[in-house]
DNA sequence: AGAGGCCTTGCGGTTTCCCGCAAAAGAGAT
DNA sequence: ATCTCTTTTGCGGGAAACCGCAAGGCCTCT
């Protein structure tokens, strides 16, 4: 059996190693990347159906390396270990797991005995493992009242990236209205006016206040409008 | 001699102590902190004179704990040790750091060598130590063509909090127009309509975009904004 | 003092955003 | 089928953003 652990911090990547030895005593060799970028590289190799990945590389995101080689052999099992559980992450991950996969999502806060057993219960039980404090926000996604629908957050990352109503219009092929009453919702969800009271009417531009208190909510975070500006910037090109 | 190492990754933080007892063998005690919250506090503690600290903490910036420590004790030495060098990090520190405090900012990436160099420098000997990377960045600002004023800097970030022209003229004891001019400028230099060509006309909300691509460019950063919205919300309250 | 720069401010006009109202178009339940 | 509930779309208007033009203030240099 061989594992590839891709992450960029080597001191994670050593305690990693160690960790993956311990749990998985059927491992052969374990194979290091420290980017995404030689991340799907390596996983082309063959025999590596096993991935341990770090979301939040500088070249090249965790989500961006998992997109590609879970479209390239859907069948490969990842555990995701990251810092944070943004609900960033936790949407961009949910939107690319094919059913086929076994994946798992890890937080490094986590002690040594809950990452191992993660281990073996991806790699060799083809499990589904996710740390509760995950969990619970894939969860509250599900409600209606809270968490934003994915028709929303499709509108806001686009608003995010400073596009106007029109053309925020053109690229979802809505009509201009459609996406006004979006980001009214929108405005709704994030709670974009001070609550209860309105001191302070004309203070805030909406579209720009609810861009931060996603930010703030960990809704969006930097990579991800990263990403989504580069498809932008292809659709802008490319359609219109 | 005492040294206070203030960084919530385990892993980061027993590296860290590793290298402190290697670099300066005159230290008695070394303390931890796991966040900034914690630092400030431990720093209070008499004879803590030099401190290691993380940026980008959970509950509290290493930048803010820096602040109060320095607020109350402006003689503190304090070496930063970063994953990044944001303009955002650059210009929140040169901000703070007071005439009389030497000080450092070294990448998680440099090698245990240049570490332990800077830690000897500082503590040691109260120089000043700035990795290069990091010190570019600095320069750039000083530029006038490139990189942004301190006023342009406020307006920015009122801007990405959400907050319209007029309420930012309050705030900034400026008229209307004013604002509306180093929004302006703001554009300009963010380079938020695309180079050359108008292909898109109307595609672009400039004060939204302005907001992404500093993002991007890491003149702002989530962190940052946390810390600014804390400030208005203080101001909507009291002041206005 | 005068000239040239830069920043600030005001005026006026166009565009975009924001939103109430209401009609049309599904979706689902009884 | 009809009756709801939701979503989408259009219309219209008030507010904010965006920007060219120009007048005044403050600085430096000669």
């Amino acid at each position: 059996m061989r594992v590839l652990v891709v992450e960029d911090d080597p001191l994670h990547a050593s305690y990693l190693r160690e960790a993956v030895r311990g749990a998985l005593p059927g491992v052969i060799d374990i194979v290091e990347a420290r980017d995404g970028m030689e991340g799907e590289r390596l996983a082309r190799e063959p025999g590596c159906a096993s991935v341990v990945m770090d979301l939040q590389m500088s070249r090249r995101t965790g989500i961006e390396a998992a997109r590609t080689i879970w479209a390239e052999r859907p069948a490969t099992r990842i555990l995701f270990w990251s810092n944070y559980s943004d609900e960033a992450y936790v949407r961009g991950i949910s939107r690319i797991v094919p059913k086929e996969a076994a994946y798992g999502y890890v937080l490094k806060t986590a002690s040594e005995d809950r990452l191992k057993l993660a281990l073996r219960a991806i790699f060799l039980e083809a499990q589904i493992v996710i740390d509760r404090e995950v969990h619970q926000i894939q969860h509250a996604r599900g409600r209606p009242e809270r968490g934003l629908t994915e028709a929303e957050h499709a509108v806001l990352v686009d608003a995010a990236l400073g596009l106007t109503d029109r053309c925020i219009a053109r690229r979802q092929h809505l009509s201009l209205r459609s996406v006004q009453n979006r980001l009214r919702g929108l405005y709704d969800k994030l709670e974009v006016l001070p609550e209860g009271n309105d001191l302070a009417p004309g203070d805030f531009n909406q579209r720009s206040r609810a861009v931060a208190r996603a930010l703030q909510k960990r809704i969006l975070n930097p990579q991800e409008l990263e990403y989504a500006e580069t498809k932008l910037q292809a659709w802008l090109r490319g359609d219109r």
